[in-house]
Order: C-alpha cells, then sequence, then structure tokens
DNA sequence: CCTACCGATCGGTAGG
DNA sequence: CCTACCGATCGGTAGG
C-alpha cells in the first residue's frame, strides 16, 4: 500500500501534483529560491523521480507557465465571443483579466517574477498571449475616443500597459499592501480586502478611461455613481 | 599599485561600490539568483573581502534595503515641506514618487522583489517608510471628499494601494510591458518610452481622484485638458 | 583585502 | 518511482 491517501496514483496525477506545487512554491519563493528537492518533498517523491516527470528544472518552469497560460487562452475567448458590442468586449477582458489573477494571486505573482526574472524572454509570450485583447481593448480605445466616449488624453497603449501592470501587481501583492491604510480599523479577512482592492481597481481603469457623462447638477456632489463609463447599449462602428 | 583606477580606494569607496552592485543585481536576479562571488567579482575583489564587509549575504540584503529607504527618507520630507496647501502636498507626493522610481528602476524592481519574497517582513517597513505620506494623501482624500473636490466613490485605502502598485510595477516592467502595444510604431528609446508610460501614469491618478469640473460644453469633446484636477489655488482645512 | 578551505546543498545522472 | 552518487557551487570561516 503507498504512503499517498489515494489508493494509486496515476502518471498524469503525479505530474499534476508536481506542477500544482511548483507553481505555489515558484509564485512564494522565485524560481531560484526553491530547489528541486523541495518540490519533491512537498509532492512526497524523490527529487530524480521529480525529473523522470520534467527533464530539468527549466523545464518545469516552462511547463508551470505554459499551464497558467493555456488556461489563460481557455478562459478569455469562450467569454470574448459572448460579448457583441465594443463596449461589453472591455468589460469581459477587464473583468476576467481581474478574476482570473484573483481566483489564484499565484498566477499573478509567477508571471511578475517571470516578467522581472527574464524580462527578454517574457516578450515573446506577452506579444503572442496578451496580443489578442490588448487588440481588442486598444481598438475600442480609438474608437471612443472618435465617438467622445472615451478621454481624448488617453495614450491607448501607455493605458493598457499601466492596467496589466496594475492588475498583477495588486493581485500578486494585496497582502502586504493592502494593510497600507493610515488607521488599522476593524481586521478585514483576506478575501474581504481581495473584494475591496478589486472594486477600487476596476473603478480606477473605468473612470480614468471614459469621460463623464453630462451630469444635470454640476455644482453640488451627489454620492451617485455617475462617471462610470457606458453602461446604456450603443452601437458599433 | 593597486589594479583599481583610482589611485586607492578607501574602505568607505569599497563598501558603496558593493551596496551598489548588490542592488543592481538583486534588482535584476533576485536575491538567491546572484551569489557572494558574483557580487565580489563585478566589484573586482574576492567574496571572504566583501564579506569583511557585510558580516552575511543577508546583512547586504538588508543594507541595500535600508539605502534606498534612505534616500526615500531624504528626498520628500524634505520637498513636502516646500507644499503647503493639501494640493500641493498631493502633488508633490505623486511626482516626487514616480520620480524616485523612474530616476533608478532598479530601486522599484527590488522593493517589489522583497514585497513578493518577503511579505511579512516588509509590511513593519512598509508600515514605518510609507506610512507619513500615506497619511497625508488619505487625509487630502477625505477632506476632499466633504469639499466635493474628490469623488465620493474612492476608497482612500485601495486607492493609495493600487497607486503604490502601479509605480513600482510600471517602473520595474516599462521594459517588457511598454512594448505592448498592437502596433510596433516607430521604435521609441528606453527614455521616451519612461517618459511616456510615466505622463499616463499621472493621468490615470489624477483622473480617478478627482471629480470632474463642471464644463460649460459638456455634448461635444474638445481636446482640452479638463478634467484634470485642481490647479486653481485652495483654502485648505 | 587575500589564499585556502569547510560542510551543505545544488541540479542532474547511472542504473535498476 | 527508487538508492546511490557526481562535480559544481553555495555561504561562510581560519588565518594571515
Amino acid at each position: 500500500m503507498p504512503t499517498s491517501r489515494s489508493a494509486k496514483a496515476s502518471r498524469a496525477d503525479v505530474a499534476q501534483q508536481i506542477l500544482e506545487q511548483a507553481t505555489r512554491l515558484f509564485a512564494a519563493h522565485g524560481f531560484s529560491g526553491v530547489s528541486l528537492a523541495d518540490i519533491a518533498k512537498s509532492v512526497g517523491i524523490r527529487k530524480p523521480s521529480l525529473l523522470y516527470h520534467f527533464q530539468s528544472k527549466d523545464t518545469l518552469r516552462r511547463s508551470v507557465l505554459e499551464e497558467i497560460l493555456a488556461h489563460w487562452n481557455e478562459t478569455l475567448p469562450q467569454l470574448l465571443m459572448a460579448a457583441s458590442t465594443g463596449s461589453e468586449q472591455f468589460d469581459t477582458v477587464l473583468s476576467t483579466t481581474v478574476r482570473f489573477f484573483a481566483d489564484d494571486p499565484d498566477r499573478a505573482r509567477l508571471i511578475l517574477r517571470e516578467l522581472l526574472d527574464r524580462p527578454e524572454e517574457m516578450q515573446p509570450l506577452i506579444e503572442a498571449h496578451v496580443r489578442p485583447w490588448v487588440g481588442i481593448v486598444a481598438d475600442y480605445i480609438r474608437r471612443g475616443q472618435e465617438a467622445g466616449r472615451v478621454r481624448a488624453e488617453v495614450d491607448p497603449r501607455a493605458y493598457v500597459g499601466h492596467m496589466t501592470v496594475l492588475v498583477l501587481g495588486s493581485m500578486a501583492t494585496y497582502e502586504a499592501v493592502g494593510s497600507l491604510g493610515p488607521e488599522l480599523e476593524v481586521q478585514e479577512s483576506s478575501a474581504q480586502l481581495l473584494e475591496r482592492q478589486t472594486a477600487e481597481l476596476l473603478r480606477i481603469a473605468k473612470v480614468s478611461l471614459f469621460r463623464p457623462r453630462p451630469v444635470a447638477d454640476s455644482t453640488t456632489h451627489s454620492q451617485r455613481n455617475q462617471d462610470f463609463g457606458p453602461e446604456r447599449p450603443e452601437s458599433d462602428d
């Protein structure tokens, strides 16, 4: 009888466990901060067994990265097809991206680390996996600028870059940075903190993109959520 | 005659060179991705000599971090004293922070890495070194909300956290992420790219904070830079 | 600031 | 998937 909880682990199961533990450990301590023995130990096998499933440490690193990007490519296009208007597409890309990394902040940590450790190697990967939706968002911004919906001052390229970094960085470090506030108030749970950060992030993303809608009362300050971008249906192209 | 270019390197000179090279290498490859021999080699000394100046690798890491934070504490309070109104103070904190990291992106990379590698250890440091100006900004936001200058929906804590992450992340990764744009256009220099990113960052920070000022013509879209926060002098408190 | 050296750990291989 | 083992490199020390 094997020592693991389930009766028997198939080849694929073990490989998947290795990927999961490697993701977790690389996200927490970085690629060079984790040894193959660390990963093997957390899976419950020996180092040479790990190297049977993944030829080298670097192969394992690339597999971890590929798994995340593959999952991303499964998620976004599917949701994007359901969105017909440009406004819906923009909203889908933004909220899907935020949710993807909020669902598992380790994804954000890992990609941020790769961006820091191997910028040259990441550039083509960004090009390949982020291009499609960058195109959608950039097109939407340009059309929105022509139609007067989007602020003329927005630099589409820089805007998308900043939002990417903001989502990655906020999700990767929300625990350390989320506790910034000047008064400590009531202790928030990690989930509450993440939710609050997410809401503010979406607000910043939208308000810095869309032109304010004309409001009747423009001198007093109401508490309404105006200025939050177009929610009305709109014709595209 | 020593082998180095200058006639003689004092103790302090060597220690400073070690700090500089360690900052550069830790920023590029992470703490565990750099060996003491790497650092010693780039300074032009041997590993045991390095350990004469810094008792251990971890001591060197803390010294690098301290040097950055000390430089930060020299920069901000000085500029802050010259700013009298709340609006000026906000502007000082924001633009000084951006410039501090734009001046040397390695600072952003190093702090971001520490945030990822040792979040528990960084929390008190954030508390100590970021608190003062977080307080100033948060107070300014709250007073601005009461006066109707600042959007009521802004979550001061989350806003400051996001802006911190945005500045750090954008400055740390501007090379890899700045090249995101859908069309490659003319090849920009690194300095041009950084400048463009900085301008858009400041725009996002301000527009997502300040309420739009009432505009006479609210249906057509002019190219003017309205909605960019208060530039008029104002009374505080 | 150096040479010489330490035990521990690294990624990876042989061979089953 | 394991035991046994490899050379290289790690952070750090002795001693000058």
